[in-house]
DNA sequence: CTATTTTACTAAACTGGTTTAGTCACATGT
DNA sequence: ACATGTGACTAAACCAGTTTAGTAAAATAG
């Protein structure tokens, strides 16, 4: 009963002012006058009175009776980050296009806040949830899961979640990027990674294995970096030091992401090395590359494409809530080489 | 009416469970049943069955009823561009600190989009907007302000429209970074500018006209570059092509956007410029100016602060319906001079 | 001239909560 | 013995829509 301005009239207000019932103003409004018999004239001042008077369905009632609120959550590790604000836009656009809103969390990469996230989004109501997940949430996935509730993981996944997913090969993704690399006569080339232990990291040390060892190269431990996570930037110039120290002749790079691409041609610069002497290679596109390393070989994430296959699974989840998980959806990096 | 299968239970259906009625399952669920005379026993009954039974109020009757949402709406003209996803970020913390949601809708800098969305935003009861507008939005926002609905503008607003908003002061600060560079001694400063006639642009380059001015240089309209935005790469070239043709002694650069900074930056690395040659400025933050231009003298755009002061200001309109607009809340930019 | 159909519309229930105004049984006061 | 108070709970209205089942009056049919 808060005594609030009121800011726009409701189908009661429409029908008191006609003398009509709401039902009928529901069914002018709804488009289905005709079907249900509201003469041509009353359907006309239904419209013009609408009109007049700038009626405004209220989405929340309609939500309420139908059920859907045709609107999706989306939780991402950080909105701050370019890679998932590209995701968040791709997601964004194309639930546009199907007449669904999106509503952003940022969970931070803290797992509490992530549940908390999904937990108020199903109370809001949201239809589905496309999750790109921290680290920890198998919890609150797997109980999604058996509630049968929509969702579609995202740039991320748990191989022991039978959840509908859209990542990236990470292992094949490396693998070529590795094997290019050797192609082009590398022979030592490190492995710039994070020290997570989240799959697709995981992932993307197989593939680099695998190019190594497949090439008949061998694995060297002393080329496997891990920089800290929790600060990169110290710690990238800490582990380069050692690397260039210990293995002299390395002549290759290979970066798990483009942050740790982006910190060590910095670390380059500022030491006044050439990038150029090296074969460099990246999972993840960075614009800034074609300027600060034009050599580099480049795993470009389809963002578009994760997006709009994200919305497809999950509007299928939505529409059909009996049918089990697809599983995976596999998109292939677009390899940009040279 | 859809045979969706039943996720959660309801109020009615925990009063069914304990045959009660849902008078008494509300009260105890919203925590006044000691208030409202509910025997202790009961409650914990009530409690308990809750629990047990997983049950997630459903917040869109909660909002139909007491006409708020705590959702709010957030409409930016690309969600994929850094600097909106940082200050979504923002806003999406502040937010959430006060127990709101936020729908973030992208206008790809297309109002008709915009206005589409606002009129859904508001459809779906959001409690209030933030905007960070593009052009020719004008209408739209005189009607809010008409039917007196809570919106802030971010980043960009009208001086015509007498709405709440939060922007930097960017007269001021161009006319502080230009005067630094004159401070340094230069005398020949480009205005790098986009060809746009957003407010905020053409503050800017007042700003920048007075600084030359109040300063006893000259202004130049041969050092006013503007390049188009729709081609922004390309042309950029070409603008500097010919103004190093022009003006070879030009020895400063003003950019009123990071974007031309970049583009300028890696113009100059293309064709074996040192940057420190010149003297650099330009409103907006690129951590990658640390690597690639080192003298480049920032003006941060606070945006935390801002995030949090639209939000601020927001909630006060949400809260007083009737208060009039506090008008502008003018930030200041973070100055990194070197 | 009644019976049936058609036209044009409506009452009331429903979505899932909140809230007002009671009800009913029992205990206390005088 | 009767009024009053109180403890424990509930019916029904409300938010703003949708939807089912139905009604009254006019038009057509037999």
């Amino acid at each position: 009963m808060p005594e609030i301005a009121k800011m726009s009239i409701t189908i009661k207000d429409i029908a008191k002012g006609l003398n009509l019932s709401k039902t009928t103003v529901s069914f002018v409004l709804s488009g289905i006058g005709s079907n249900k018999g509201i003469s041509i004239s009353t359907q006309y001042r239904v419209l013009q009175y609408a009109r007049e008077h700038n009626y405004q369905p209220n989405l929340l009632a309609k939500s309420l009776h139908s059920g859907m609120s045709h609107t999706i959550g989306l939780v991402v590790p950080s909105i701050g980050d370019l890679y998932y604000a590209e995701l968040a836009k791709a997601i964004e656009a194309e639930a546009k296009k199907r007449g669904y809103l999106i509503i952003i969390c940022s969970s931070e990469r803290d797992v509490v806040q992530e549940v908390k996230m999904i937990r108020t989004l199903k109370a809001k109501q949201v239809d589905g949830l496309i999750i790109a997940p921290t680290e920890h949430c198998e919890t609150e996935l797997r109980s999604l899961l058996r509630e049968n509730f929509p969702f579609v993981l995202i740039d991320r996944y748990y191989p022991s979640i039978a959840a509908n997913y859209v990542v990236i090969d990470d292992v094949k993704t490396s693998f070529e990027l590795v094997s290019h690399l050797i192609s082009q006569g590398r022979r030592k080339i490190a492995l710039i990674t994070a020290d997570t232990k989240i799959t697709a990291i995981y992932l993307r040390h197989e593939g680099y294995r695998m190019a190594v060892e497949g090439n008949g190269l061998e694995y060297d431990p002393r080329l496997h970096c891990e920089v800290r996570r929790n600060d990169y930037s110290k710690n990238t110039i800490e582990v380069l030091d050692r690397l260039l120290e210990e293995v002299p002749d390395v002549d290759g790079f290979y970066f798990t992401t483009h942050y740790l691409a982006l910190e060590t041609i910095t670390y380059f610069m500022r030491n006044n090395i050439d990038p150029r002497r090296y074969g460099l290679a990246c999972i993840h596109q960075n614009p800034i590359f074609a300027t600060i390393a034009p050599g580099m070989n480049v795993a470009r994430i389809p963002i578009e494409d994760m997006g709009a296959k994200s919305i497809g699974l999950l509007m299928d989840n939505i529409d059909d809530p009996k049918c089990k998980p697809h599983g995976g959806c596999i998109v292939d990096a677009e390899m940009v080489l040279n």
